[in-house]
DNA sequence: CTGTTAGCGCTTTCAT
DNA sequence: ATGAAAGCGCTAACAG
């Protein structure tokens, strides 16, 4: 497929699109127009000519270069130096504020670095876009995964290429190193927040994935609660999206018969939050005056709902970055560490004392 | 920077990371391993042996390559082909589902011709990832490029390459191909709906940006309420955010002395819509009784809010597999015509009849 | 049917 | 201070 034209012989340049009719200069044009050689030219675009090549020369060359509109060619290059400079990044979806800011905060590593990120939303998302190792794409020189991709990770070559893990829980020891978020202290600041308020009776709306990062927002919820006199904590499971949400949060909010109804409901991200949000109001419960809602990840949507969410923000665009940090170590050959990011509570407008 | 360690000569194997120590084969050692030559390994592995390699031989080949757990250099056929199959894709953010989206669409064709795609956020967005071209991002075969990015175009070579266009309506003669929302078609449905349910004092909170696709939105508002008799248009202009729109919805419901109060909001954007809301909430007012709100994109946040926005549904995936599909014709040398996508009103609560 | 051969454009010794 | 030459791994033309 994707037959360019019958172009067979090396002097019929690749006449595709919307070439001018000059092809493409290579060193080698830049080389003659300076009239040096392509040595000199690698050389002085490639910033290692000090002691080594003429001020005189070097000038010539990066005016030809300049002249002649000249770009190296990444395919060359990789191929002669065995690397890409090109990190691939596996998410589970795009869809969403987290990933797009973990994105942005390692592409902007990246580029200080003269690297480059191309994404692969892993299959679990909508489109199934194959293996990148098996079709086209650019090669890689190492992969920086979200856990909640990580089963991706299985068919896909990343196996044996340096790697680095996000939000994936404490490093295995000789594992890939990670970047995690506190979020069992982001966890332990809702519930004190809350505790702190008066609240009592908590309903936990929670995230339906097997992920490190939503057990132990679990976890910690309980062990926390655990720990003051009187409290109660009740449960609902449900996927990540807002109507499933809607519906836990229904189920949370008409407790059997006998049990009061809790004061808070403790989602485990804003998305579930805004269900939250839209059951209470459903059954004509006030926010906050009759109940409390708190999410996690402080998405844009926090600020956009009516009242804006309490929320933990999560450092996504840090999470990308260090991540690539720590990639960029790992291809040095370097030790890294694992990190983890502190999170912070935000309080809106979408907490307050319980109803007496 | 990156140095892996001092690898000069070829038999010392990049040892960088977590090699297993038996170097990556090549398309040599499957050969070798096959007991034919390189040229027959190519031939088999690239699908084009048949009439010219025997079975038997093709089976000894795909063994060995299986076997020595061979993949393909990107690098090497890259630079030997001329093409990269990479497309990269030029937007304005990723924090936003629209673009999302239209990403997924895109790789989805993509991959089923076996092409990738990359990402290039423009830096009008927060992180200015730098030129990918000037960077060592992988090498491209053609660019698509968003108009609200259309200005990152500028600095990048991308003239040089096949270029489709998103959103940047009518193609100019001789201009790129373009693939097009029927956003005057989306905005007159929306007025169509407003006026429908009785509606006639309007007021559009208007995305202050300049591109086709607002200014369009602007255009068809006044021109559709201009045929109804009765119809009372104003207009508020304000960023694409959250706050802005609630203080220009603000300002729009709060209209000078002797002005009644329009009784719908019309905006351009879900974003704009949800800021709306939040200012005639402040204001006392009850959606959709008092007061009804239409949105535009269709993002998550329109079922999230509350009560749900009536929207435009855009059809995202659609727009990215278009343009996927317009590159490829493009590439192989075809003419390319310019499409426009047909967008649907959704009617969910945020609109109703106004109060008599 | 299969092997030999010639590069793609670049970087890097090594020789001058 | 500069140039000549080799070769990264692959594909495609051409000969056998």
């Amino acid at each position: 497929m994707t037959a360019v034209g019958g172009s067979t012989r090396t002097d019929e340049r690749k006449g595709c699109g919307r070439l001018t009719g000059s092809a493409r200069p290579t060193s080698r044009d830049v080389a003659r127009a300076a009239g040096v050689s392509q040595a000199t030219v690698s050389l002085v675009l490639g910033g290692k000519w000090h002691g080594r090549v003429s001020e005189r020369t070097a000038h010539a060359v990066r005016d030809a270069a300049g002249r002649l509109g000249y770009r190296p060619n990444l395919a060359a290059r990789n191929l002669r130096l065995g690397r890409t400079r090109t990190a691939l990044m596996v998410v589970p979806a795009l869809t969403n504020d987290y990933f797009a800011r973990v994105y942005t905060g390692a592409a902007r590593v990246a580029a200080e670095h003269g690297f480059g990120v191309v994404l692969y939303p892993s299959p679990a998302g909508v489109g199934p876009a194959r293996d990148p190792f098996g079709s086209a794409q650019a090669a890689i020189d190492g992969v920086i995964a979200s856990s909640m991709a990580a089963d991706a990770l299985a068919g896909i070559g990343g196996g044996e290429l340096p790697l680095v893990m996000l939000d994936s829980g404490p490093a295995a020891p000789g594992g890939p190193p990670t970047v995690d978020l506190a979020v069992a202290d982001g966890m332990r600041q809702v519930v004190r927040h809350l505790v702190g308020l008066g609240h009592r009776r908590i309903a936990h709306v929670a995230a339906d994935i097997d992920a490190w990062t939503f057990r132990v927002r679990t976890a910690t919820v309980a062990a926390e609660l655990a720990g003051v006199p009187g409290a109660v904590l009740t449960s609902e499971r449900c996927p990540l999206d807002v109507d499933a949400a809607r519906a836990a949060a229904l189920r949370a909010l008409r407790p059997p018969a006998g049990q009061a109804r809790p004061t808070a409901l403790l989602c485990d991200g804003d998305l579930l939050a805004a269900g939250a949000c839209k059951a209470a109001r459903s059954l004509g419960l006030r926010l906050p005056g009759d109940l409390s809602v708190t999410g996690f990840d402080d998405f844009a949507l926090a600020a956009a709902l009516d009242p804006e969410l309490t929320s933990v923000r999560l450092p996504a665009e840090d999470v990308g970055a260090r991540g690539m940090t720590a990639l960029l170590a790992l291809l040095d050959g370097e030790a890294v560490d694992s990190v983890e990011l502190p999170v912070d509570l935000v309080v809106r407008d979408s907490t307050a004392p319980p109803a007496v």
